[in-house]
DNA sequence: ATTAATCTTGACCGTTCGGTCAGGTTTATT
DNA sequence: AATAAACCTGACCGAACGGTCAAGATTAAT
């Protein structure tokens, strides 16, 4: 019992503590995408960021120790964001819906979260300093999995043989060209960011000119 | 007579003047690659730069005025052979050459170049701030031209119909994404960048996919 | 040999950076 | 009501930034 009533106290004081807490960590991190894709890590800064999220600097490191803790987190949270996407690669027994899934699911992401696309783009850019271990790790044994999926397709024939890994680079490289190079697009496109429209069409043409490429369709 | 005296003593004078010019301008331009490549515009410095030139830092704004004027001559240079190696595609009147070559150049290009890729994609990465007139007038003619092409390919039934402008997103997503993300695909690939024969085997694939994609290939 | 132009460079400048801190305010606990 | 814990922030700091400059060294022209 008294075990129990000090957890529940405990529980409450987090709780509400946190409620001040989650509330300013979550308006920093915003505010952080926005400028660390706007500017890079080296061209952001703790003013910039905490001008956008409306608080003094030295309120954000009262929460965030250093700028370097503070990118950290927003890595992490993209990491995950990114590997939940790649479920839809998992859902479907079928080659032509795991990878039609994946890559719609890829290009959607992409879409709605262009900033995120850029901070890691721009990680990976700069040689992945601060997520190289993750990329070893996690991301290489995640990638482990899906080769294997893949290769299984390859052995029973149904789609042609091909390097698996190559296959993925190049399904990264489209999708997550139309958030990381949007501006240049945009100015190859009378100056207008593609049209939802304009999206869907290609969303559709990587999907048909992959899966087809593959040999997965007709 | 006169004429002709002076105009060869200037030129006799330009040219000795520009052996040492030019070869500073040069050690220069080599190091300011490396070093934006490495840290991005904002986190290059001057003094990282003049140190990889092994120059004093003073000397370097004796060359070049401010940073912003040195990194616009980096991206003019990386532009120029970026328009160069477009040239293979006007070269081939049979889609499945032009496409071929065209991707080909593009993938050795980045290999043989990658720092220079890393320094345009982050450039794009930013908003393109400095190029967005070269974007939207050199590069939009330039594809333009090109798109003109694959259209011509379609009407006469040579390739299957499509949105041309993403095919060429396309190519480019994935010929500049070895250069790009070359530390991710490090570390996907037992900590070793890919060797020349495991690249070719990806140039190989990236061709037969995407010609195979757009019904170039049987 | 003299002059003029070009090149070189250590020392310096104002500004901005990430980060600190003391002291005050607010919120939660007893 | 009193105490403690968490939160807030203006003012400040040393370091590093891009850029300047005067004075000297080197090279070219006459």
């Amino acid at each position: 019992m008294k075990n129990d009533l000090s957890k529940y106290k405990k529980t409450a004081k987090s709780v509400r503590k946190n409620q001040i807490r989650i509330n300013n960590e979550r308006r920093i991190l915003a505010a952080a995408v926005k400028i660390f894709a706007g500017y890079g890590y080296q061209g952001a800064t703790m003013r910039k960021i905490a001008e956008e999220a409306g608080l003094p600097k030295a309120n954000l490191h009262y929460y965030f120790q250093t700028k370097e803790q503070l990118y950290r987190q927003v890595l992490d949270g993209i990491f995950k964001d990114w590997l939940a996407a790649a479920n839809t690669f998992d859902e479907c027994e079928e080659p032509v819906e795991a990878l039609r899934g994946y890559i719609e699911t890829k290009m959607d992401l992409s879409r709605k979260r262009p900033l995120e696309s850029r901070i890691w783009a721009e990680e990976i850019l700069r040689g992945a300093p601060l997520i190289q271990d993750q990329l070893e790790q996690t991301l290489a044994a995640w990638l482990d999995t899906r080769v294997k999926r893949i290769t299984d397709w390859i052995n029973t024939g149904t789609i042609q043989p091909m390097n698996p890994r190559i296959l993925m680079y190049m399904i990264w490289a489209v999708t997550q060209h139309f958030a990381d190079f949007e501006s240049q697009i945009r100015a190859l496109n009378q100056q207008q960011n593609l049209s939802d429209e304009q999206f869907a069409e290609a969303k559709k043409q990587v999907v048909q000119t992959i899966l087809k490429g593959i040999g997965a369709l007709d």
